[in-house]
DNA sequence: AATGAATGAGTTTTCATTCAT
DNA sequence: GATGAATGAAAACTCATTCAT
């Protein structure tokens, strides 16, 4: 076995690890020891790598959102007109490696280390900024800027929300349900505004 | 100073502490001895009335759940139409004691508590249930059963993710925004989806 | 009620309290609280009438003792001859007043905390002198001086063993095979050595 | 320094430690610091090998017992008969390892430890049984079968009662009289119960 | 590259004890 | 005579982190 190019295989399972272990101990009470044993190494190795547990969050959190890019962006390339494209902001936030409770659990705990921890924050912040710039971005172009800033605040708390309440619930979330609910609301939305 | 009759309103102190610490602190990292300091009493008390810290969190969390019942139950009791009743409900969970930071903050941090402890997630449950139950009821008299049962569950999500996103934010929460969004949202999903 | 004479009342309950708690707990690891509870009383009371909790104990030990000692005093007062006075001794030690779970369990946390509490070494020490030297007053009328004090030694470990193992037991002690016991070893160490 | 391996030497010093510690202070009222200190490591450390102050006790129970089952198989080994064997178990009880203050101290500790620990408490009765079942072994061989039974049963108090009573004495114990008296306890029953 | 060893700093929790009423 | 209120002090235990190998 090669003894080079160990720190990236060991940085990701260490972030997925971090991700399972959250999701098994409900919480960011999560240890160290915890992650790295469901990594398979120890825990100095962790500090090794990412320098401080903090740093490891952090690190995941970034893994998780540059996932969910990957996949808006992915979802905003193959779409033609801008209501493809708040279709396809809607399903890859409900896609199936996102929505699903392990990422759930991962994404409500952020939100709460968020509130104490300024990386963690910053982060948080970016996301929920470039968010809402996506779906204003393709709903300006389907109503007035008012309406618009309005709707994607709302489809972003209530993309928010989905997630919220289904940390809540012990069977596998209903991916379509949700899109549903979501695009219900953008049609609504859009048809009382006036489109334009 | 009486020397009698002081556990109720320690307690109360206590709950109290146990909200503004936790805002503080952005999390459940709070310590006893910070919630007991922020009442103005030793940690042991804290402890003597309490009997653990999880027991101190779930009594927060009830004392907090009961206090927006009260006012839902106000809101409702003072509404005549069905209509009526359902802005009663987005009042009363955007009302001034509920949607500011601190209690915020408890909500978000409970709702992770919640993934770690039965007791915890068990009066979440029952807060969930009875916030779609209470929506579903009004808006069952307005649209089809099926109908209502999708708003209801979107009014609920909305709500909490204006919540979640609010705990992001430094400003101080816009109450008459929240609540125009809501209430924007059931008014377009009740003319999309037909009145009764 | 009269509100008078109620110390000497307090005292034996708390005391009886203290053995039950004990035995109830298995050890020392009572707390006054507990013992107060069994008593009816509260905390408070006990160290009014006691001053600490280790002034408790003590008052503890003496009361078994003094017990055991008029038993004792009664069965020697009975008894014609010098055998019949070990037998009485004897007797007295395995009382059903003595030899049973409570009061097993608090003698052998007694021992243990003679250990660390001079208090208490000094009155279990008081015991076990005056139990030698009633067993070993009585033996010189039967045997030479030597073989009295060997089997007065003797006849004191034995009961005290059969204490100590039947502490280990779930069921209730075996009071007569106990005293069968050690009359046993009386005989036959007197008849090996040899009567007067 | 060797940094490897370090587990069994750890987990042997903190055993001893508890040992002394527990004699120290004449009960397990010791801390862990107490004990780590003794054993020259931090509370943290024992912590990480034992898991808990309990685990640690029944450990030290576990250690003190296999000892003393090694000089006891050591003992049976080398002897011819019967009566020597119970020699034997008789020498091996009251070794130089075995019956010296420390061991004595922690020995009754143990006792009281296993009235409200499970574990504790079965470790002792296996320790119980065995002693008896050696005993039984060897005298049914040299007397009647419900003899046997009582002369073991009485042996085994009288250690055990040997051991209570010089808990209470500060000087060191006499090893060779403790051996004579019970071996005079044996010899003086088989002689009035009738050899086989 | 990787880890077992080790700990300091902190957290919850327990309890005997005091005191005002 | 009696107690609820309150706490200081100390205990067990946890865990991120460091370090030598």
């Amino acid at each position: 076995m090669p003894k080079i190019g160990m720190e990236p295989i060991r940085r990701k399972a260490l972030i997925n690890a971090a991700i399972e272990a959250i999701h098994a101990r409900g919480s960011f009470e999560v240890t160290m020891s915890e992650i790295a044993r469901q990594a398979g190494v120890s825990a100095a190795l962790a500090h090794h790598y990412f320098g401080s547990k903090d740093q490891l969050i952090v690190a995941t959190m970034r893994h998780l959102l540059s996932e969910l890019s990957v996949e808006i962006v992915a979802a905003l390339r193959s779409s033609q007109t801008p209501r493809e494209r708040l279709s396809g902001i809607i399903r890859a936030n409900f896609g199936s490696d996102q929505f699903r409770p392990a990422t759930i659990s991962a994404w409500l705990t952020f939100y709460v280390k968020a509130q104490s921890m300024a990386d963690a924050r910053r982060v948080l912040s970016v996301y929920a900024k470039r968010l809402r710039s996506n779906l204003q971005h393709a709903l300006t172009q389907l109503t007035d800027r008012e309406n618009a800033q309005h709707i994607a605040e709302g489809t972003a708390a209530l993309i928010d929300g989905l997630y919220l309440r289904h940390a809540l619930l012990d069977s596998d979330p209903d991916r379509a349900a949700a899109i549903r609910l979501t695009e219900d609301y953008i049609d609504a939305q859009l048809t009382a505004g006036g489109n334009k």
